[in-house]
DNA sequence: GTCTATATCATGATAGAC
DNA sequence: GTCTATCATGATATAGAC
């Protein structure tokens, strides 16, 4: 939870946590050995058990090393944002953008391994598994319902059941882009990795989800009828 | 590629194929073993290879049961579009429900295993194995090509490479949502099961993602500017 | 803190009886 | 077509030397 409950890691844990992070990512957690991953890391075998005590605390480190300091942004941003418009709701856009933005600007971070980690974040959004699903619960936790929040009084037209649906879609299409940074995998004319710049890719998801999420509300409407 | 190429399955074997479907979903490929598996399908644990002769052949003959009958689905419903559209283009809501259509309505298809297969499709879509990547994307060739160039005659004022990405958006949104049908995962105040509806859901997502589609093309105009 | 060596168990695949 | 038994390999984790 707290930002600073986090303890200052030595060279051997951020590479072993450096190596997790694209290794988790290329094979999911289940498909990483220990071996894979020290030998990547170039640390021996133990060093994971000793440094984090077994393979699930690592993979919450992983996540935490990055995830509490990414919240940290959204939150940041988002406090500077409401206390520029003094009061008045903020424009979709603008809020669309605080919390796509922190991510975006990892898929760029190529040598720190920050586009690793995007990558895994956006396969992990829909990983079944529940522990996994609670952890990233709880660490988006306030984020969420800040920002949930936040949305409600930008969109007031829009229901809140309806709304929760649309941030839903929104997460879906964030999660989707940052999985697969490398290829639009389905597209078939489509180029990959040269045009997957931030700054564009961030300017065309803002006008994608804001057009969504503003949309005029037919289908609520015309399924309370059907019901 | 073809649909009559498929096999009769016998009752071996669509007891794998069902249990497979299963707990792919829910421990991914390299987290499922042949043991888990066959004790679910209650086949003995050499089944899998008499019948299917690997894993790997396995993972594919699990996707080519469902997928390739789907795409022929989604194509039949373009070509009816199509026929009664008598040459004008069609509507960009006519163009998005067949294709989200057909998986949408497998979600409610409890004891056929459908819903645990699109659960998986939609995790699988961001799977980063070159494999699994290169036997989807055979899959959906040609039913991407078509429905491509129907969007791009739906759409002439879009600009090739922004539809593209907003067709990479909107797959993007299928697949999460897909992906998460227990559970509006990240959304504080929802409710997850009892509003997975799959005809509502189709409304909204056709709402939602035509509104992105069609949104004004600010992006990549203001971002030539800059470049 | 780091390493080697190893304990213990699970994995995918197959050979061969029935 | 189905089964048991088994192989070779690789998994996580730890004990104990340095």
């Amino acid at each position: 939870m707290s930002l600073r409950a986090v303890k200052p890691l030595n060279e051997t844990q951020t590479r072993i946590l450096d190596a997790a992070e694209e290794l988790f990512m290329q094979h999911g957690f289940e498909g990483t050995s220990m071996r894979q991953l020290t030998a990547k890391a170039a640390v021996n075998l133990a060093a994971v058990n000793y440094h984090f005590g077994s393979k699930d605390a690592l993979i919450e480190a992983v996540f935490r090393r990055r995830l509490d300091p990414m919240n940290a942004e959204r939150l940041a941003e988002l406090d500077r944002l409401e206390l520029e418009a003094a009061g008045k709701p903020l424009a979709a856009e603008a809020l669309i953008g605080a919390f796509i933005g922190v991510s975006l600007a990892m898929i760029e971070d190529g040598r720190g391994g920050g586009r690793n980690f995007v990558r895994l974040l956006g396969r992990t959004y829909t990983d079944p598994s529940k522990t996994i699903r609670t952890l990233l619960g709880h660490m988006y936790a306030q984020t969420m319902e800040r920002f949930r929040a936040a949305f409600a009084r930008s969109l007031p037209e829009v229901p809140r059941e309806e709304l929760n649906w649309r941030l839903h879609f929104m997460f879906g299409t964030l999660s989707y882009t940052l999985a697969a940074t490398d290829a639009m995998n389905l597209i078939a004319g489509a180029k990959p990795e040269d045009r997957y710049d931030a700054r564009q890719l961030r300017a065309r998801l803002i006008d994608f989800l804001a057009a969504g999420l503003l949309a005029r509300d037919a289908a609520s409407a015309s399924v309370k009828k059907a019901a």
